[in-house]
DNA sequence: AACTCTTTGTGAAATTTTTCACATATAGGT
DNA sequence: ACCTATATGTGAAAAATTTCACAAAGAGTT
């Protein structure tokens, strides 16, 4: 099968949020709704959805339950897999009722920070250690997946430490982009400066997403 | 000019962090030695900075400062702009300190929340008033971004209330993309779910980075 | 002042992603 | 049983983005 794009990957993310709110009454969809409720058009959702090996039946579209099966073993990781964060301030606790409220396949097993009067304590069950420890509570944990929040002049020492431990995906909140050196490793960089300067930039002048808009409407 | 596509705007952004950071020091900085820093290349670096107009040397690079001045007049609209928050708690704290740590030609105004104990208090002497106030509010105080980081179940009906205000820019950190209508709005989904949903799905895997690195190495 | 070597700037090629166009399938009506 | 109208699935075209390849510039060297 050929190689699904990242693009591709964000898109069956957001399809299967769809089916489980807003369609989880109906039976069958058709790419044109799914398009229409996740800002994409009929035929990138039905050329998304090819990569999944799942059918549609024509003039009705496809099961939404079959369709959601599709997407969960494309992409869902087959057993569970184990998440930290480091950094527990502010925005990791607005992480946590992330976790606590949606049942993913992926599990926050610890966090960590420098600060002493944090470890020991913990949160929703979650325990705090130190940041010491982050290497052997890793390997001793087999946790897959790091999130890094702490703050911004440790994100790049701290990421080297959780890659050298065995971690095999960082998704890095803080502001400091990290330095990508590893082909194994996959970093997902959510950006917020990047963000808010391009929410000024198109603030500035209008109908950037005009292009698009025209031609989903175009087909309607 | 040609439109300048919405990654070159994330780039720019990035090298610019660079150059105020890593590159504070430096009379001039080669292309390459800004892609080293930026996940990048350097003729990706050079064919992004064509856009701004200005000029490298050849043998030297580009004038750091000069470099900055370009970026900043491309970047960075006129005169500040006026942003709001709406939804106060953990998350939106974290984005205070943002705001609060860098000066960017962005100023936070208000904050809006639906719980009355929040209405009346302020943070950072920024005031928190109720949502019933949006709208007046943001006509009154000339708002030209919105930050969304209300309950999910709300941010949809929120954003409309944003965009019928006359809000131009909308940066959604909400667990709910919304449906994109309106073609001179722009919106910008901070899509965290699918960001962990990848980082699960590319877990499974190794080597999703390979072709970029190995192109990126190749030339070094 | 000529030469060399490195780096910029950019057409053109390559690659990736999206859209078009249409053959194919089939539900529902007659 | 046949017709029609609507959706799917997908080669092929188009558009967007990235990379290649190399001419031109100019700093440093002899
Ligand atoms: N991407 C986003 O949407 C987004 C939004 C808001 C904030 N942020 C970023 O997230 C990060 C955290 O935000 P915050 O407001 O909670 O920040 P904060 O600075 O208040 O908290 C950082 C926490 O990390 C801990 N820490 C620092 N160095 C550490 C280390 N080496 N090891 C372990 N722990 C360490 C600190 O003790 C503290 O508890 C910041 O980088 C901020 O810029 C991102
Ligand atoms: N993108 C990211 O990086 C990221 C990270 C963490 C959380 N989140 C999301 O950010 C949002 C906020 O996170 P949180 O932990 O602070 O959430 P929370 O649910 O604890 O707080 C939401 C706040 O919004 C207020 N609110 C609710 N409805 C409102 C309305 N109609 N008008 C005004 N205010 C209203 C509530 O009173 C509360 O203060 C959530 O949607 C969460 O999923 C995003």
């Amino acid at each position: 099968m050929n190689k699904v794009s990242e693009k591709t990957i964000e898109r069956i993310s957001l399809y299967r949020r769809r089916l489980v709110s807003e369609l989880a009454e109906s039976d069958f969809v058709l790419s044109r709704h799914l398009a229409d409720i996740s800002n994409s058009t009929d035929v990138q959702v039905r050329r998304d959805l090819m990569h999944l090996g799942c059918k549609g039946a024509p003039r009705k579209g496809y099961s939404t339950k079959e369709l959601l099966k599709s997407i969960n073993s494309f992409l869902d990781p087959i057993k569970s897999k184990n998440v930290i964060i480091v950094g527990l301030q502010n925005f990791s606790r607005s992480i946590f009722s992330v976790f606590k409220d949606r049942k993913q396949k992926l599990s926050l097993v610890a966090c960590f920070d420098i600060d002493e009067s944090k470890v020991g304590t913990s949160i929703d069950g979650i325990p705090c250690y130190h940041i010491d420890n982050l290497s052997s509570k890793i390997k001793e944990m087999n946790v897959n997946i790091g999130i890094l929040s702490c703050s911004d002049s440790n994100a790049q020492s701290v990421s080297d430490m959780m890659i050298v431990a065995g971690i095999k995906s960082i998704v890095n909140f803080t502001c400091h982009p990290l330095n990508i050196t590893r082909s194994d490793i996959y970093i997902e960089q959510i950006d917020i400066t990047a963000a808010f300067e391009k929410a000024a930039y198109y603030s500035k002048s209008i109908l950037f997403n005009a292009d698009k808009i025209n031609k989903i409407n175009k087909i309607k």
